[in-house]
DNA sequence: AGCATTTGACCGCG
DNA sequence: CGCGGTCAAATGCT
């Protein structure tokens, strides 16, 4: 069957149904787009005024909060509408069908010494433990290419690191820090192996590029400050460019979702809709610098 | 003391 | 069977 699993079929010709899903793909290039001149504007103006620099990261996460915040709510709208036999709506509560966490372990496994010191005698043990480890689901991925992977406006939080064979650096996987809060958005980052010229050896650590991939979409309520920030003084975000990470230990995460009128909303959008066709769900934004 | 990160093990898929 | 993704206890940090 032509499902759209296998290809890209919601952006070809925009015919049919969903106005919406055509929407949810503008929402989310537009994040990607936003991250992508974040990543590129940030570095560079921080090398030159650092209090221009916090003003522009003020004004990134006030842009990208309002497009996370607008597109979690389109998309909850988008999943009221197309009820259950989502004619024409499918794809997204297909993706959202991705329960990984139903079955997770119902051993008890109160034994699990694990960590450093596990011994080979307790892993033969509970062969049906720990958990279902499903593989990744590689559609809906969204990968770019920056120097400061940790400016998406998110926060994450490292759930794992892995070697990947015939790589200098290791992959870092990164759960949203709301998981718990039904966000399933995952994503992973890797440094770029670069064939430093052998001149300045820190100017690799400098400029070292990461490609970053998303996977699946954030769910989870309002991150933080969104888009009332304009008279919240908020709190300053600490930024190591050297490390190439920034360390934004937010506490405020319970702030309320504001309303907002999603049927206006879809209005404006059907008005000026971007066209999407040149933009590959895989697009791996060779941004030449 | 609480939480995020680390790190080895486990497991599904190709 | 090996690789890559995830889990979870241990460890480190604030």
């Amino acid at each position: 069957m032509d499902r759209n699993k296998g290809k890209k079929s919601l952006v070809s010709g925009g015919g049919g149904g969903g106005h919406g899903s055509e929407m949810m793909e503008a929402m989310r290039r537009q994040q990607e787009l936003v991250m992508q001149l974040r990543a590129l504007v940030l570095p560079l103006l921080y090398a030159v005024d650092a209090t221009s620099a916090d003003v522009a990261v003020q004004l990134f996460d006030d842009v990208i909060g309002c497009n996370i915040s607008v597109a979690s709510k389109l998309e909850g709208f988008l999943m009221m509408t197309t009820t259950t036999t989502g004619a024409g709506g499918g794809p997204v509560l297909e993706d959202l069908l991705d329960d990984k966490s139903l079955v997770r372990k119902t051993n008890s496994t109160t034994t699990a010494a694990g960590g450093g010191g596990r011994t080979t005698e307790e892993q033969a043990k509970k062969p049906n433990s720990v958990g279902q480890k499903r593989r990744r689901n590689d559609k809906r991925s969204r990968s770019l290419v920056t120097h400061v992977p940790h400016y998406d406006g998110h926060q994450w939080r490292k759930y794992g690191q892995k070697n990947i064979n015939g790589r200098q650096h290791p992959r870092n996987y990164y759960r949203c820090a709301y998981r718990e809060r039904n966000c399933l958005a995952t994503k992973t980052i890797e440094q770029q192996e670069q064939n430093t010229g052998t001149s300045s050896a820190m100017a690799g650590e400098e400029s070292a590029k990461y490609t970053v991939v998303y996977y699946g979409d954030h769910t989870c309520k309002d991150y933080s400050n969104s888009m009332s920030m304009a008279q919240t003084p908020r709190q300053h975000v600490n930024m190591n460019l050297r490390n190439g990470e920034m360390v934004q230990t937010t506490t405020n995460a319970q702030e309320p979702e504001a309303d907002l009128d999603l049927p206006a909303l879809l209005e404006v959008f059907e008005r000026s809709l971007i066209n999407l066709d040149d933009w590959n769900e895989d697009m791996i934004s060779s941004s030449p610098v």
